[in-house]
DNA sequence: TTTTGTGCAAATTGTTTGCAACACG
DNA sequence: CGTGTTGCAAACAATTTGCACAAAA
């Protein structure tokens, strides 16, 4: 198995990008947000809003954590998963939706890519005109591994 | 207008067997549970513990509401739904689980027929391997209706 | 130097828990 | 009567908000 191959598609090459984003809609690029995007831009998964404080040193202030996320959020750049109860999990945007299944076991996410669930969505708008989205609230279920432990 | 037909397939017939239920796992029938089940079988959809406690008129003790809420899920009489943000959503569990989809845009809750997810369930195995319950995290999407509609 | 952002405290919402009084079985 | 239950206050977790002060642009 070889390494990851592209990263980041659309909206985001680098944290640059972003900074120019934030710039372009009024906002201003503090110490604070840059903080939180590096968090963002190193991290593998959804981070609940705790762990990005964290990781950016910013504990003890959750508050502008959860103002620069939602800021990011509205210009498009961050987006945030409900994994069940807990927090929210946020992750840098990225493009097109990404969209999860979660574990109720193990709790682990997995992202799906995209398209591949074009056909569970298909089956929903066929069966009951819904349009599905499954990129703010994932599918729960039991995962493979869990699936195949006992109990 | 004559009676209510019949009602509650599985588990329940009624409000009795909720009783037994209840006594015979050491439990016992106060005032307090037997008007959030009456509640419970009166209601047409999931309710929020606030609207539980409003129209058992147990205003002002929420907590004893949710205690009882707790163990009626323990004996399996009741079971809760989490359609987005905001409170849990409480009905009686009837049988297998109920499966739900939920409307983004008007927040309405949409109850699937048993089987009619087994379709979407069957593709998320096979394409994931994950097996999917829609009981307690519903498919969250945009309604027919609100496709409809402008905007 | 005008705004937008920060820090801290406090409020909010949904749910849980400790504990003494209470009531079902 | 004894143990499960209630009511109320308080704790909790996640998130939001008000406000005076700091700092980008």
């Amino acid at each position: 198995m070889t390494e990851a191959p592209v990263r980041l598609p659309a909206p985001l090459d680098d944290i640059g990008d972003a900074f120019r984003t934030l710039r372009d809609s009024g906002r201003r690029v503090t110490l604070g947000v840059r903080m939180v995007l590096e968090v963002l831009f190193a991290a593998e998964d959804p981070l609940p809003a705790e762990a990005v404080a964290q990781r950016a040193g910013l504990e003890g202030d959750l508050s502008s954590v959860y103002r620069n996320l939602e800021r990011l959020q509205q210009v498009g750049i961050v987006s945030h998963v409900h994994a069940g109860h807990g927090p929210g999990l946020y992750a840098l945007a990225r493009g097109r939706d990404r969209e999860y299944l979660v574990c109720d076991r193990c709790r682990r996410l997995t992202l799906a890519q995209p398209g591949d669930l074009d056909a569970v969505r298909a089956r929903l708008r066929d069966d009951f005109g819904y349009l599905a989205d499954f990129s703010h609230f994932p599918i729960h279920g039991v995962c493979p591994d869990c699936a195949d432990a006992p109990r």
